[in-house]
Order: C-alpha cells, then structure tokens, then sequence
DNA sequence: AAAGTGCCCAACCGCCGCTGG
DNA sequence: CCCAGCGGCGGTTGGGCACTT
C-alpha cells in the first residue's frame, strides 16, 4: 500500500513545476477518463516509484497508461514504462558490466549494429537504455582515443558467421532481395582488395590489444550486393520517409555510366612510386563468384563494419550524398576498361592475410596479421597523424570536374570539419560514413557489374598524374566509403600518406 | 576554492509496427 | 481499409557529477 503522504509528495511535486507534459496528445487521452492531469517529466522520485512499484505488484506490467489512471501517478504510460524496466524491475542487474557482458556487447553489436533490445535480450538483467549508453561511452571513448571499436578477433568472429550465414543464404544466387532503396539508385559498388599492405610499426605496437578494430565485419557484409542482410540492416528498420530521402539524395544516376567514374584521390601523393610499391589496393567484384571468394574480396565496399567507424545509421545517407562525387569520370575513365588487369581473387587472403611475405617496404606492423584489419587501424592512426596537416589538406579539397556545385562543396566541407576529429573515421558505433556510403551502394540491380581495379603500375601512373593534385583529400574514410582503393604507407620523409583511389560503380 | 570541461546516464522524443474497433 | 491507441525501439538531450586547470 502506497503511503498517501507519498502520494501527496508526488502532487506537491507535480504542482511544483517540471509538469510540463512531455506527450499532450496522451495527456489529454488522460483527460478522456474525466481528469484533466498534468504530466510530470524529468527525473523520478522514490515516491513515484513506489507508486508505480505497487502498482505493477498488484496489476502486472503493461498497460501503462493506466498505471496514471489508476494510481494517481502523474506520468505519462511511456515514463511508467521506461521507469519500470530501466530501474525498477526486480530482476535488474545493477552495477558496471562484467567483462564477459562486455564483451558479448561487443560481439553482438559487431553482428547486429545498434540493435540494443535485441543485446538486452541476451544479457539478462541488463536494458537496452544501459547497453545503448554504455556503447555510446565506449565508442566516445574510443573515438576520442583514435581506436578502433571492435577487437579483431571479434571482426573475423563475426565475419566468418556473416560469412557462413551468407554461404548457406546462397549468397551468389542473384536474386534481389530488397528493393526497397537499391532499386531507385541502381548503382552497383566494386569490392575493394587491400594487398600488400603496409602499416606503420607503432601504430600497431601501441595500440592496446584489444583496439585494433572498428569494423563489424558481418556488417560489412552486410551491405553486400545481394546478400540477405544486406539493405535490411540499414534500412529494415528506416521509415520509408527516411529510405525516400536517403535515396534521394542520391546523385543521378543518369550522371554515369558503367564504365565512367573512376575518380583518384590522393592525400600526401608523395612518391607515387613508392606509393604503388608499399601499397597495393585493387577491386574486384565479380557476382559468379563462389561465396567464399566473394565474402572477402567484397567485404569492405559494404560493410558496416568499414562503416563502423563514422555514422550512425540512422544516417545513411547523408554523407554518402557527399562521398558519392561523381564526376571524376572527366578524369580517369578507363579503370573499367578490359585493359584494366582484374585483380585476383586470392588477393583477398592477401588482404586477411596480410602475409609477411607480400609485404613490401620497410614495414610490416600488423602483430596479428590482419591485413584489412590492420589496414583499418593503421588509417585511423594515419588520420590522427595527419590532423595537423588537416587544414593543409581541407584545403586542397577540389572539384576539378566542376561536378560539386558550391552548396554542395559547403556542405561537405562543413560535414568534414564536423567530423575532423581524427578519431572519426573509427570511432563511431553502429553506422558511419561507409554505413551511408554503402548505404546507397547496397545494389539490386543484378550484378553484372564487374569493377576492375588498377594495377600496381597503374597506381603509379595515376598517382604521379598531376590530375591528382586536384583532388586530394584527406579524409581515407570517406574514399574507403566511396568505392575507393584506399593506400597508406609513409613517404621518404617518413609523413604517413594515404592514397584512395575510386569507383562510382555502375550507375 | 572557483571556474571550466568533459563524462555519464536517466529520461525524453519521435517514429514505427501491431492491434483492435 | 482506415484510424486511434499502445508498446517498443533507437537516437538524442541535459542535468549532475567528477575531474582538471
């Protein structure tokens, strides 16, 4: 029985201000009953939850929007709700998380992204709310530390069961499974190849051992062409308003054409020789291919787990309106040709391999050998190194094609400064500047497509191209989100560099 | 000691899907 | 089929606290 001296308190309370009510249209639904109450909003009080407390005893939970009714407690059945199951329901585990809840945190979000019931759901005693802030603070942290948020092992964790889920879905089948936004941007996007890779020694050393990545790997593959998850991790859960906005935001796909649109970005070209020698990135994309081949070699152009690092993903496509920059096409247009070498599909275990004895040049930094996954940390190592020239580099941010109207051009740049934080390419949970890029790269259209990326020789040539003073940029993320053969490696001066070079697809 | 800064987390907000009338 | 009510979910906010200067 609740004491009457509380619930006086609670209308004392009530009557005190703070009654502001957070939801009138229940409010005045309140009202229906005969009693016109004002709904208190803001931070409970021990009476208040002891009302509700007694009242979900007695009636059990749900119907939340008697518990007002009923109890006289001047909340709204959201607040009842959310009070009940975030603080007051018996069977809460209070406390900070043990290390195996964290790291099923981990997991789980590298396997499902923001999905936090569904996390709270695995880890008894624990709400959605906790999980969500928790992760919030990690990745805060972690973003600020210029980390990675996932740990390797979990990447390939999950990739590997991303990977099987993929095979046993038919992964290769060609049908088009979600139409919903891919049809309207009928683009298709090109796998991208990490081979021989080069990190820089103490990027690695220093990182703590379980820093090493930001990349949810069955997110990336999630954002596969075809692949059930797909468009369903990114939009299953976006109202169609959204999907409608994301998609529009689309550049026209009239714009391009299958073979166009190969654009290079440079940051800190240097040497383009050295830069074609220490790091070798191509593309290959090939749907007849077996699953197993295609898992890897597709990976990154998708993934949410590239992706992880920047955006949420309630904003997908935001920035992969910004990315999307099509007009490169006026630059190098060939990339799609026959004459461009396919790159080979074993480079793909090149890529997670990162075999000792591919590398090339001084360094060879990964402990664990992770290639793609050590490629990730080396960038979000490389782009806290390179804030300083941060300026330098915004600044050379181009639009030789005249392709970027200067709204747009704002609009970017504004979105790059607020996102100039060196720990940004990485340090975002659930979705980033891949999840919108991939976002609208998640294609329906068949896939035909076949993006070839350029050789070792062609990456040096394209790099000493004096075209490509044009379009630095330095922000890898937003390459490696836009199709990008993306390159790092340090220069004769030792300057950390990294070279994306891009694909539009096919549009 | 005071002011400034950053972090944490409880709560709010808006949207969505389901259900019943 | 439409609409309203409701519960649920994920993103965001802002107050309070701890720490730093």
């Amino acid at each position: 029985m609740v004491d009457r001296d509380m619930i006086n308190e609670n209308e004392d309370m009530i009557s005190k201000g703070g009654v502001d009510s957070p939801y009138d249209d229940e409010a005045s639904h309140e009202g229906s009953t005969g009693a016109s109450i004002l709904l208190k909003k803001g931070p409970w009080t021990p009476a208040e939850d002891a009302i509700l407390v007694e009242y979900v005893n007695k009636h059990g939970e749900g119907n939340w929007n008697a518990v007002q009714k009923h109890s006289g407690l001047a909340r709204c059945g959201k607040s009842c709700r959310l009070r009940w199951a975030n603080h007051l329901r018996p069977d809460l585990k209070k406390g900070a998380f043990t290390v195996e809840e964290e790291r099923l945190i981990i997991e789980m979000h590298a396997k499902i992204g923001n999905k936090w019931a569904q996390m709270a759901a695995e880890l008894p005693g624990r709400t959605d709310n906790e999980i969500k802030n928790y992760w919030n603070t990690r990745i805060k942290r972690r973003q600020r530390a210029g980390l990675p948020v996932y740990p390797p092992d979990i990447c390939f964790q999950a990739l590997n069961d991303k990977q099987h889920d993929d095979e046993m879905c038919s992964f290769a089948s060609g049908n088009i499974q979600h139409h919903d936004l891919i049809s309207v941007n009928n683009f298709e996007i090109p796998a991208i190849e990490f081979k021989h890779l080069e990190l820089y020694p103490p990027a690695i050393h220093d990182m703590p051992a379980d820093s090493l990545l930001d990349i949810p790997p069955s997110i990336m593959i999630d954002q596969i062409p075809n692949s059930s998850y797909g468009s369903k991790s990114l939009f299953s859960s976006m109202n169609p308003a959204k999907r409608l906005r994301a998609s529009g935001l689309l550049l026209p796909r009239s714009s391009f054409s299958s073979n166009d649109a190969v654009p290079i970005y440079s940051q800190y070209p240097g040497d383009g020789s050295e830069i074609g020698q220490s790091f070798s990135v191509s593309s290959a994309y090939d749907h007849n291919l077996p699953p197993d081949h295609i898992t890897s070699s597709q990976l990154l152009p998708g993934s949410h787990a590239f992706i992880n690092g920047n955006f949420p993903p309630s904003e997908p496509s935001s920035w992969a309106m910004k990315s999307e920059l099509p007009s490169f096409q006026n630059h190098i247009s060939n990339w799609g040709s026959p004459a461009s070498p396919l790159p080979s599909l074993d480079s793909v275990d090149t890529l997670i391999q990162s075999p000792l004895t591919e590398q090339t040049g001084s360094s060879i930094l990964s402990p664990r050998n992770s290639g793609l996954l050590d490629a990730v940390l080396y960038e979000s190592k490389a782009i806290k190194n390179s804030k300083d020239n941060h300026s330098h580099r915004a600044g050379i941010f181009a639009n030789p094609g005249g392709w970027m109207d200067d709204t747009l051009q704002d609009v970017h740049e504004t979105e790059w400064e607020a996102h100039g934080d060196p720990a940004s390419s990485f340090g975002h949970s659930g979705g980033s500047m891949f999840n919108r890029y991939t976002t609208n790269s998640v294609s329906s259209s068949g896939c035909e497509f076949k993006q070839e990326a350029p050789s070792v020789d062609q990456l040096q040539s394209i790099v000493k191209d004096e075209r490509l003073d044009e379009i630095l940029i330095s922000r890898s993320d937003v390459l490696l989100g836009s199709n990008c053969y993306s390159h790092w490696g340090e220069n004769n001066s030792g300057e950390s560099f990294d070279t994306a070079i891009c694909s539009w697809g096919t549009w």
